[in-house]
RNA sequence: GGAUGUUUAGCUCAGUUGGCUAGAGCAUCUGCUUUACACGCAGAGGGUCAGGGGUUCGAGUCCCUUAACAUCCA
C-alpha cells in the first residue's frame, strides 16, 4: 500500500465530502425493502428561523444515530421538515412589512398572505441550509411544511372529524387572551412571572348601612363585580350573607354570597367575584347563576359598558387601576395598600399580561384525547430518557384542561368552518360541502386561524402520507426515536402522542430523548438578548463540523452542556490525532498488501496484537451496547479510550521495535503487526463514523475504499465484535505492569523516556511471551530474571 | 406552595445491578525536540463523593433527614 496522508485541511475536506454526499443521495430510504426500519421525525424548526445551538444539538444527536442504524442495516427514514409557526413567523413578516412603510393592518387577508408566502420563499430554505452544513442525514427530498398541500389537508381532514366526534367543539368561555398579539392563546403560550404587586384593602358600602372590607390584587375590574363572596363558616362576616352591597364609585348594587371560594385567613375573608374577568371568579360565578359582564376591550382598555362610569371608559387597566384606587381614596373607602409578590401570567410571544377574557373559541377536547395516551405510556409503550420525564409528562396529562386551538390571527390553518348569517356553524372539508350542509345559504369562513402545534402535533403521520393510506404509514409508523429539548414536552411531544393516538390507533414515538439546554462557558442560558449565544456554524468555520459534532456528542444525557470553544477544541484533537496515527500506520504498511500478503492467523500473532484485537472486541461490543440505547456519550468515551490509550499510546509504541529492527524479531513478526494495524484501523474509522462522519469517510475513501468496493464509509458495516480476536491474553497484564513501574522509576531516578537501560531486571516467573515486548517497550538492551524491577542505564546511550 | 432533578478533583463532568486503591478532559507541577502527532509523550499533585443519620460483611451507589441550586407546575 502506498499512500500517504498530507496534511489535513479540514474546511476545505469537509466540503469536498459534502458535495460527495449530495450528489449520491445516500441517505434516501427504500420503503420497498425487507430491512427493518428505523424511523425518525426532525422537530420542524420555524420555517423562516435561524440555526441555534439546540437545533444543532437535536438534529447531530439524531444524526449519530440515523447514520449508526444504517450501517447497522436498517432502513433508516429521517424525516426533514420546516414548521409554519404561525405567529412568530406573522411577527416578522408584519415587522418586515412595517420596515418598508407598509401597514400590515391595512392590506387584506389575501395580501398579508402572499407577503408572508413570498417571505418563506425568500427565508424558508435558510435554516435548512445550514442544518444541511451540519452533515446530517435526513432525507432531504422528503422535506416537508406544515402548510403544504398535503399536510393542509390532514389538518383540515381530522378537523371535520375530530368536529363530528365531538373532540373539537367551539364555545364561549374564559380564555388566555393576549392583548398585545388581540388573540387567544393556550396555557402554554403562558408564563407566570413573579413581580412586587400591591393588594389593595377597600370598603363596600351596604346596602342598609356599614361596610365590607374585601382586598383585591386587580381593582380595575370592580365594575364587572356580580357579587362579594364570603366562605359559609367565616364566623366573623357570615352574618352580611344575604345582604347587598354598592360598587364603589358607582350606584350598582350586588349580592353578598356564600362561597368556599373565599378563604377566610385571605385578605379580609371577603372577596369580590368578577366572573367575566377572573378563573375561579368564573366558577364562582357558575355555581350562583351571576351574569359574566366584561369590562374590557380586546386591548385591555376599559370599555363602553353600561357598568364602566364614563370617566374611566378607553383608560388602558393600568391606568384605570391608579385612578380607581385615587377615586375610591377620595371617596373615603381606601383602607390600605400592601406590598405583595404576584405571579403575573405573561403573555409569551406579546410580552404583556394575559387577560382573562370571555370569548368564543374552539377547543379541543384535550382530556378525551389523553385517556389513551395516558394508557399506552403506562404500559410501557413510550420510553423516555432521562427515565423521570415520565412523571412530569404523565402529570401534566393526567391534569390536561381543553385545548384552545383558535388563534385570532392570519397566518396559519385556517378553521374549515362556515357561518351563515344567522350564526349557525358548518364544518366541512370545503366550502362547497359546507354550503350544501347549510342548504345553499351564503356562508362566510371563519377568520380565525389553528394554533401552530395543532398541525405540528400531526407530523409524526402527516409526513407519512395521512390521510392516504400509503406504504410509508404502514412501515414506518410508530416512528423509533426523537431528539427534543424537554421544553417542548408539552407543546408539541404531548400533542403528538395525542393525535398520534386518535388518527393511528398507536403511539407516535417509541423512545423520547430529552436532552438538555446549550448554555454559555458560565453556565448562562443562551440568549439573543443577553448576546452570549454562538452560532454553530461560527464554531463551524473556526473548528469544523467533525469537531462540533464530537462536542456535541459529549452531551451527557439530560443533562445541560455549556459551550466554549476551549470544548470545541478537545474535537479537533481528535480528530489531528485520528489523522496522525492513519499517517503512521500507512507508513507501516507501505510494504503491505491485503490483496496479496500472508494471512497471519490471529492465535499466531504476537501477544500484544492479540491483546490489541482482544480490546478491540470489547470496545466494539461497549460502543454498540451503547448506542443501541441511545447513549451517545458513553459510546463515545469506550471508542475514545480504545483509540486514544489502547492503540495509540500503548499499541502504536509496543510495535515501533518490530518495524525499526525487523532482524531481531521473526520473519512473520512485521506481517502479523500490519494484519493488526490494517484490521484495528479500519474499525476505529468504522466505529467513530458516526460521530465525526467526514474525517472518517475521508479516510476510508482513501485507504480502504479500494480493497472494500462500495462507495461511502457510511453505508458498510457498523464494526462487530470479531470471536476470532477472542484469545486468551491474560499474560498481558503483568507485561504492562512492569512498564508501568519502569516509566514511574525512569521518572524517580531522572532518567529520561528516551535514554537506553543496558540492563532490565523483571521478575522471574515472567512470562516468556512478554520478554520481548518488555524489552523493546523498555528500550533494554538486556532483560535479567530476578527479584522484582529493577534496571541499570546504558553509558553512552546508542543511537541518539 | 407542590413535583422532579442536581450537589463527586480548582473548572466541566463520568461512575451501569452496592464489591479491588473513586475516574476522564481542562487547569497546575515535573521531565521529554523518542524517526505519526508539542492539538504530542511519560509522570506527579489534587477528592471527608454537599451535611447528618441509618441498612449492610461492605455505601459515591440503597433508605431517612437537612441545606443550597436548577427546572417544571400552581
Amino acid at each position: 500500500m502506498n499512500i500517504e496522508l498530507g496534511k489535513n485541511e479540514t474546511r476545505e475536506m469537509e466540503s469536498r465530502i459534502q458535495e460527495f454526499w449530495d450528489k449520491n443521495n445516500f441517505w434516501d430510504n427504500d420503503v420497498k425493502s425487507n430491512k427493518k426500519s428505523f424511523c425518525t421525525m426532525m422537530p420542524p424548526p420555524n420555517v423562516t428561523g435561524n440555526l441555534h445551538m439546540g437545533h444543532a444539538l437535536d438534529n447531530v444527536l439524531m444524526d449519530i444515530m440515523c447514520r449508526y442504524k444504517r450501517m447497522c442495516g436498517f432502513d433508516v427514514l429521517w424525516q426533514p421538515g420546516t414548521d409554519h409557526a404561525s405567529i412568530a413567523t406573522q411577527l416578522l413578516v408584519e415587522r418586515d412589512l412595517s420596515k418598508r412603510g407598509i401597514n400590515p393592518a391595512t392590506l387584506s387577508l389575501d395580501e398579508k398572505l402572499d407577503a408572508a408566502w413570498t417571505w418563506k420563499k425568500d427565508k424558508g430554505g435558510q435554516i435548512m441550509n445550514q442544518l444541511h452544513i451540519l452533515g446530517v442525514t435526513p432525507v432531504w427530498h422528503r422535506e416537508r411544511f406544515t402548510m403544504d398541500d398535503g399536510l393542509s389537508r390532514a389538518v383540515t381532514k381530522l378537523f371535520v372529524k375530530m368536529y363530528r366526534e365531538g373532540l373539537i367543539y367551539r364555545e364561549k368561555r374564559l380564555v388566555n387572551w393576549c392583548p398585545k398579539q388581540q388573540t387567544s392563546v393556550s396555557d402554554l403560550e403562558v408564563d407566570a412571572r413573579e413581580e412586587h404587586g400591591k393588594f389593595y384593602y377597600f370598603n363596600y358600602p351596604i346596602v342598609g348601612g356599614g361596610v365590607i372590607e374585601i382586598a383585591t390584587t386587580r381593582p380595575e375590574t370592580l365594575f364587572g363585580d356580580q357579587a362579594i363572596a364570603i366562605h359559609p363558616d367565616n364566623e366573623k362576616l357570615k352574618h352580611l350573607i344575604g345582604k347587598r352591597a354598592i360598587i364603589p364609585l358607582t350606584d350598582i348594587e350586588i349580592p353578598i354570597i356564600a362561597d368556599v371560594h373565599a378563604d377566610p385567613d385571605k385578605g379580609t375573608g371577603a372577596v369580590k367575584i368578577t366572573p367575566a374577568h377572573d378563573y375561579d371568579d368564573y366558577e364562582v360565578g357558575l355555581r350562583h347563576n351571576l351574569t359574566p359582564v366584561c369590562i374590557l376591550t380586546r386591548d385591555a382598555k376599559l370599555n363602553d359598558a353600561d357598568v364602566v362610569p364614563e370617566k374611566y371608559r378607553g383608560m388602558d387597566r393600568y391606568v384605570a387601576r391608579k385612578a380607581i384606587i385615587e377615586d375610591i381614596d377620595a371617596a373615603g373607602l381606601l383602607v390600605k395598600i400592601e406590598d405583595k409578590i404576584m405571579q403575573i401570567p405573561y403573555s409569551e410571544r406579546g410580552g404583556v399580561p394575559v387577560e382573562p377574557m370571555l370569548t368564543t373559541q374552539w377547543f379541543v377536547d384535550a382530556k378525551k384525547l389523553a385517556e389513551p395516551v395516558i394508557a399506552a405510556v403506562e404500559a410501557g409503550k413510550v420510553k423516555f430518557i432521562p427515565e423521570h420525564r415520565y412523571n412530569l409528562f404523565m402529570a401534566w396529562m393526567r391534569e390536561i384542561r381543553p385545548w384552545t386551538i383558535s388563534r385570532q390571527l392570519w397566518w396559519g390553518h385556517h378553521i374549515p368552518a362556515w357561518y351563515d348569517a344567522d350564526g349557525n356553524v358548518y364544518v366541512a372539508e370545503t366550502e362547497a360541502d359546507a354550503v350544501k350542509q347549510s342548504g345553499g345559504k351564503k356562508l362566510t369562513r371563519d377568520p380565525d386561524v389553528l394554533d401552530t402545534w395543532f398541525s405540528s402535533g400531526l407530523w409524526p403521520f402527516s409526513t407519512l402520507g395521512w390521510p392516504d393510506d400509503t406504504p410509508e404509514l404502514k412501515k414506518y409508523y410508530p416512528t423509533d426515536l426523537l431528539y427534543t429539548a424537554a421544553d417542548i414536552i408539552f407543546f408539541w411531544v404531548a400533542r403528538m402522542m395525542m393525535m398520534g393516538m386518535y388518527v393511528m390507533g398507536d403511539i407516535p414515538i417509541k423512545t423520547v430523548n430529552f436532552h438538555g439546554l446549550v448554555r454559555d462557558a458560565r453556565g448562562q442560558k443562551m440568549s439573543k438578548t443577553k448576546g452570549n449565544g454562538t452560532d454553530p456554524l461560527d464554531a463551524v468555520e473556526k473548528f469544523g463540523v467533525d469537531a462540533l459534532r464530537y462536542w456535541i456528542a459529549t452531551a451527557p444525557i439530560g443533562t445541560d452542556l455549556r459551550y466554549s470553544d476551549d470544548e470545541v477544541k478537545r474535537g479537533s484533537k481528535l480528530l489531528t490525532k485520528l489523522w496522525n496515527a492513519s499517517k503512521y500506520v500507512l507508513m507501516n504498511l507501505h510494504d503491505f498488501d491485503p490483496k496479496t500478503s500472508k494471512q497471519i492467523p490471529v492465535a499466531e500473532r504476537f501477544i500484544e496484537d492479540r491483546w490489541v484485537l482482544n480490546e478491540l472486541n470489547k470496545t466494539i461490543a461497549d460502543v454498540r451496547r451503547n448506542l443501541d440505547k441511545y447513549d451517545n456519550f458513553n459510546a463515545r468515551v469506550a471508542a475514545d479510550t480504545f483509540f486514544w490509550e489502547i492503540f495509540c499510546d500503548k499499541y502504536l509504541e509496543f510495535i515501533k521495535d518490530r518495524f525499526w529492527s525487523p532482524e531481531k524479531y521473526s520473519a512473520e513478526s512485521k506481517l502479523s503487526a500490519q494484519w493488526t494495524l490494517f484490521t484495528v484501523l479500519r474499525a476505529i474509522i468504522g466505529m467513530y463514523a458516526p460521530f465525526i462522519p467526514f474525517v472518517t469517510e475521508e479516510l476510508w475513501q482513501k485507504i480502504y475504499k479500494e480493497f472494500e468496493g462500495g462507495e461511502t464509509l457510511h453505508l458498510t458495516q457498523y464494526p462487530d465484535v470479531n470471536p476470532e480476536y477472542d484469545t486468551d491474553v491474560s499474560a498481558m497484564g503483568a507485561a504492562l505492569e512492569i512498564l508501568k513501574t519502569v516509566r514511574g522509576l525512569r521518572t524517580e531516578r531522572k532518567v529520561g523516556n528516551g535514554a537506553k537501560l543496558e540492563t532490565l531486571t523483571i521478575p522471574a516467573d515472567t512470562n516468556p511471551e512478554l520478554h520481548g515486548l518488555i524489552k523493546s517497550a523498555a528500550r533494554a538492551n538486556n532483560i535479567v530474571l530476578g527479584n522484582g524491577i529493577d534496571f541499570v542505564v546504558a553509558e553512552n546511550t546508542e543511537g541518539k
